[in-house]
Parts: structure tokens; sequence; C-alpha cells
DNA sequence: CTTGTAAATAGCCATTTGGTTATATACCTT
DNA sequence: AAGGTATATAACCAAATGGCTATTTACAAG
């Protein structure tokens, strides 16, 4: 498991990691800051944002002694457009019943 | 790491898993079908299975002596919303940006 | 050049994960 | 009831994950 959107997926499965996420949506973060809300140790935070990183998620800056983080929003998009793949996967096996179904005899129109 | 969410999107960062879900998104498919393009034993596929169904993106059925899997497609949007949510969290502060811009000095429009 | 602060890395550990083979269960067919 | 086919479960293993503490690196300020 290391295609790029396995990673991307396999780190958003982290709760900590979808909030700091969320957070960087926000505008970028200092790894202090975003460590504020979790109980959990600095090099902890240090660890998820490496994930993220790989994952290609996130990217660092340079600010003096802090790197302050932000998000890659197309990368964020690329991970969301495998359930647009899907979805449409789902309707066009849907849009095919439909066809079958008029076929058969037709009844109803679906939505 | 055992909230919904969580389960899901980690069920989604294999890539088999992610296959199955595709395959069950053009339909219902028993265990055998399923298991045809992998190169894995039946087993792992049914841990496979029962990883996606735990977390709730598919459902198993009942047919002579095959138990036909679903996808559930609600789940699957449920775990789309996320992306939709930090997209928006994102365009909000894009807004705010665009506001801020406009009020110090107001010069050029954002894409 | 020492001190302070921000962040990264190393080394450790317990748990989880994805695979295996062997075996059990469920249901149809004869 | 005996056999065959479909699937599930058990027991095991190596690798990956998420946490920790201790230490190192990077930079700014005295």
């Amino acid at each position: 498991m290391d295609d790029l959107l396995s990673l991307k997926l396999a780190a958003l499965a982290d709760p900590t990691r979808r909030a700091i996420i969320a957070r960087l949506a926000q505008g970028e973060a200092t790894v202090s800051e975003l460590r504020k809300p979790f109980p959990i140790s600095q090099p902890a935070i240090s660890k998820h944002l490496k994930v993220l990183e790989t994952a290609g998620l996130i990217e660092r800056g340079q600010a003096a002694q802090s790197r302050p983080r932000r998000l890659r929003i197309d990368a964020l998009e690329e991970t969301a457009a495998w359930f647009e793949q899907v979805r449409s996967l789902w309707s066009d096996s849907f849009d095919r019943l439909d066809a079958l179904l008029d076929t058969a005899g037709p009844q109803q129109g679906e939505q």
C-alpha cells in the first residue's frame, strides 16, 4: 500500500490528522499552534505532519525558527475525485438498470 | 482510531478494497466474483470484506450458498461529505482574505 | 559563543494490519 | 446421509502505525 491515493486516504484515516487538515483549511499554522488542541507530545505531532506531507496533503514553509504548514488543497481535491469516480460508476449502472426496466415494461420514472 | 469516519477512510486506504468498492459500484457480486481480479487467498478477500462491512461501506446478502455483497452508497457519500466540509472551510477563509484585501486596497479579482 | 525556543530525529514499545495455511460452517445436490 | 462448493474463522507471522522519552538540529537574541 504505497500509491499516492492510498497514502492520502491512510493519512486522513486518523482523527488527529483530519483535525490538523481542518485547521489548516482555515489558514497556515506552525507546529506549536497545530499541537495545542491535542493531548499528545510534540514529536507525535511532527510524525503526523510528516505523514500528511509524505501524502502530499500539506507543505512546509520557512519563517525564523518556525516551519508553518499549509494545506495543499489540490491534493485534497484529487482524493475527493476518487469518490466522484465511484459515484459515476454507480449512477452509470443505475442508468443501465433503468433502461433495462424500461424495455421490460415501462412504468415508473426514477428520480 | 475507531469512529466511523476513520474506519471508512482506513478501509478505503487499501487499493484492493478500493477496487472491490469500484466493482460493487457497478452492481452486487459474490465473494468469488470479487476475488477473481486479485492474486490473494480467499480468506484474505473475506478479511477485506469484513473491514469494509465493519466500516458500513458494504452489506451482505443471502442467496443459496453465496453471500452477495452490495455497496452502501450512502455510507460512501457520508465519507465524501468530509471533503466537502474542508472545502468549505477553505473557501470561507479565502473569502475572508479577499474581503481583507478589498479593505486594504481593492486591486485584483481572484480566480 | 551561550542560552532559549521551535521543530526534527532516534530508539523503544504495544497494537494493528494484511497476508498465509488449515479448518470449520452452511447450504445445495445427489 | 455424503459430497461439493462458497464462505468464514482460527492461528500464526512480518511489517507498519501511533505513541512515548531523550536527544539533536536550526535559528535568534543576548
